[in-house]
DNA sequence: TATAAACTCTACTGAGTCAATAGAGATTAA
DNA sequence: TTAATCTCTATTGACTCAGTAGAGTTTATA
């Protein structure tokens, strides 16, 4: 499962990415359009940053913008940099990899065979889903629904 | 992830799917081959009992047993009974679907779409891992790794 | 029919995680 | 200097996870 604060900070990215023109958002308005508690956001913001997902100016007339083009964020960095590895098994993830202390032999495990094919699939699909395609995804599918 | 517990369960089935011979297999015994504290096995088990993955039998020289054939029994199946859906969201779940309160229009929502690819590769691959190719597949590797 | 050997069921516990809140601190524009 | 903003760390309550405990039920068999 995907953690509400994940869900919360995909649903910010959206806020920033819709955004025209670049001035920075509050946190304050993101979180209203987000619909995310503000003082959480902030930590997710925070988290996002430290990853250069977004961008933070502070001060009067602070806020946040995207910290780089909605093309070169995926979803899959979104939900590891929030909920950590992809994988279903920290001995099958690639960006976190990690021996399974009661595991007799890594290399003829059949679970960790199947786990990795898992792994594979899903960051094969969520490494090639970007912001910026998710947005005008949304966009038309809204448009089409409005259009029936 | 999965769940510890779910990863003792398949552990647990390969035990059972390994024995030859169609006497039942004692909780003790499977707990100590498959490397799983006796009591939590217990529980497990029991919960694999419900769903008709194993079958027990009670009283004096009583133990467990594979309740179908290996064949019929996928990991999809078992880390549902054990872990639940296998979707990163109720609303992407085909088994257990359920509303996100907070999203606006689910079905123009892209991160449901995106949700929804990934819970149908992850399903597509589990649904299609079965206990009995499992435990060819490890004897092989074994088989094959001994030799070189 | 008594007994030992097995599974069954419910309750409990300690550690950890999740979602959210709180509040003091640092930075910036004007 | 001040108001507006982001930054950082701590705390909280509810919940889940992994495991333990123990009384109850069923069965084979002597």
């Amino acid at each position: 499962m995907l953690s509400q604060k994940a869900r919360y900070a995909l649903r910010a990215l959206f806020v920033l990415g819709e955004h025209e023109g670049n001035e920075p958002i509050m946190i304050a308005d993101i979180a209203e359009q987000a619909k995310v508690p503000r003082k959480f956001l902030e930590q997710i913001l925070l988290d996002m940053k430290r990853r250069g997902i977004v961008h933070s100016q502070r001060g009067k007339f602070g806020g946040y913008t995207l910290g780089r083009d909605p093309d070169d964020i995926d979803f899959a960095e979104v939900i590891r940099v929030i909920d950590g590895p992809l994988a279903l098994s920290p001995c099958a993830s690639r960006t976190a990899y990690r021996r399974c202390d009661d595991c007799e032999d890594e290399t003829t495990c059949a679970i960790r065979k199947v786990l990795l094919a898992v792994r594979d699939a899903t960051a094969e699909i969520l490494e090639s889903r970007t912001l910026a395609q998710a947005i005008m995804d949304e966009k038309t599918a809204k448009k089409r629904k409005r259009r029936n």
